[in-house]
Formats: structure tokens, C-alpha cells, sequence
DNA sequence: TTAGAACTATGCAAGCTCAAAATATTCTCG
DNA sequence: CGAGAATATTTTGAGCTTGCATAGTTCTAA
């Protein structure tokens, strides 16, 4: 009924921009502190995905990318002595991917690291909320 | 005073999980209309960004990226005819980028074929402005 | 049961990205 | 003015990412 100031549409365009500025700015801030552990941005990714044990695949979608990459990866950190490849008790296909001990405190180091100074520092824990809302819902067409 | 049903705070890493699953999504979009006209993602993107005539380090940061990674997308857009680097008017350090007639319809083609099924569609246009708005504001705190 | 579809992981080629070093130019200040 | 700091671009090397092809395994339905 009313008519409150309602803020020009933005482009559609200029919005994905958006996010992708934010998304590289969240990548800057784990390569950041990535190279202070030895790991590279990937790598960092990896052990921040491994919450316990997992497929190839599984892991590739948790880092949002394809399951090649994943194998570069993991190729990596296993070679570090981080993480092993395990045989998957149900299914002979599928890798099952388990952190070594040193692999496990690696990933606390990492995960206490990437708590500091977060990129998403400048919105309240409401907006964090409403940001999460909003790309729950735009992620969630496919 | 009353408490309305607040939703739980979630972790801020897999808030970033989220940005950084969504622009993926738009990566991945970007890509898939790009290879029909025969470009690359990068490509695309480039070509997306160049509104006008501008420098190497401003392209750079419109693509969210590294000058020495404009160079390298440059270069195969300049070796197709699509672009020129131009000596520029004021500051002989600088280049002057510029796109021919063919890169202009091209990037006409592309932005036609970008806005066709949006990966934001799943948001309305008041979801669209609130997202941008936080996003700006996570995005201006450097 | 069994043939074929679907799925898991990997190897490979091509292309992208970053970081650091090098070159050329411009800016700043004593 | 002139030296040193700052900036714009490019080169190079290392590592990341994708898409496709392949081998082995599991699932599905006739």
C-alpha cells in the first residue's frame, strides 16, 4: 500500500559481482593464513572440510569443486603424511579418507587460525542470519 | 523484549561455505554460456567487465583478480581480435584497453546470453536488494 | 541371472590464478 | 632539480581447476 524508499534494482549482473568479490575476499583470507602453516589455499580447504571420515566425492562437494581436483589435492596432503586413503567398508568403488593424527592437530591449528579477523566481521550476527537465509534459498534451485 | 523464534547463529565458516558455494554456482553459469559462444570463463568475464575503455589494473580489479592474470585473459582476447591495448592518453606506464568493433558484438551476444536464466532467480527483487546490500556492507570493510 | 546403466576414483591436457621479480614510468619531497 | 618511493604492466614458475576419458564396482530391471 504504501510506497517506502524503495532502493533501485540493482542488476543482476552487478549483484553476482558482488559475490564474487566477497567470495575472493574469504579465499584471500584463508590463503592468508594458509602460508603461515605451510599449506596453500587448497590444501587449507581440504583439512578445513575434513570433519571426520569421507569419500572423494563427498569431500569434492563439500569444497564445491570436481572430484579430479579433489584427488590433486588429496594427492598432496597425503603425501605431507596428513590424511590417509582407507579402503571403504561398504562400497569397493569409493576411497574412504581418514586424518592421520598429525593431520588432525594440522587441522586445529588451522581451524583456530581461520577464526581470526573473519571476512564476515562487518555484519552483526542478525545479518549473518539473514545473509544465511538468502543464500540458502538462491543455492537451493538447481 | 518477547523472543521471537531467533534462529541459531550459525558457524561463520560454513556461512562463508555458502558465499562461496553460490559463486561457484555463477561460475559455473558463467561457463556453461561462455563455451557456446567459444570462450572461456575468463574469457567471458573479461569481456563482461569491459564497459569501457580502461586500464589493465582496473580490469583487474573489476574481475576481482591479479593484474598479472588480466594480462595473461588479454592476451587471448587481443590475439582474437576482440581487444586492443592502446598506448593511453596521460600515463605512458599505463595501457589503454579498448574493444574493436567484433569484441563489442561479441560482448553484446555474451551479455544477452548471461542474462538468460540467472542464477539469482530463485531470489525475489526484494530478496536481490537485501542481498546486496549485505553484501556491500561485508564487502567495504577492508 | 545378466546386460546395461550409473557411480567412484583417477590420469591427462588445457587453461586459470597467484606471487615474486623485472622493467618502465610517474610521483614526492628534500 | 634529483633521489627514492610508488605505480602499471609483464614475465615466469608453481600450483589449482575443469572436462573428458578410463577402469573398476555397484545398481537396476528384464
Amino acid at each position: 500500500m504504501t510506497t517506502p524508499p524503495e532502493p533501485p534494482a540493482i542488476a543482476e549482473r552487478e549483484l553476482c559481482g558482488l559475490v564474487n568479490g566477497l567470495a575472493q575476499r574469504i579465499a584471500d583470507h584463508v590463503r592468508q593464513r594458509a602460508v603461515t602453516l605451510g599449506f596453500t589455499a587448497a590444501q587449507a580447504t581440504a583439512l578445513r572440510e575434513m570433519t571426520g571420515p569421507m569419500t572423494m566425492r563427498e569431500l569434492a562437494e563439500r569444497m564445491s569443486c570436481e572430484p579430479s581436483n579433489a584427488t590433486f589435492v588429496i594427492d598432496k596432503l597425503e603425501k605431507q603424511g596428513l590424511v590417509e586413503r582407507r579402503a571403504h567398508p561398504t562400497d569397493r568403488r569409493a576411497k574412504h579418507l581418514v586424518l592421520t593424527p598429525q593431520g588432525g592437530s594440522a587441522r586445529e591449528q588451522l581451524l583456530e587460525l581461520l577464526a581470526q579477523d573473519s571476512p564476515l566481521a562487518g555484519l552483526s550476527p542478525e545479518q549473518q542470519r539473514a545473509l544465511q537465509g538468502l543464500l540458502e534459498q538462491a543455492v537451493a534451485r538447481p
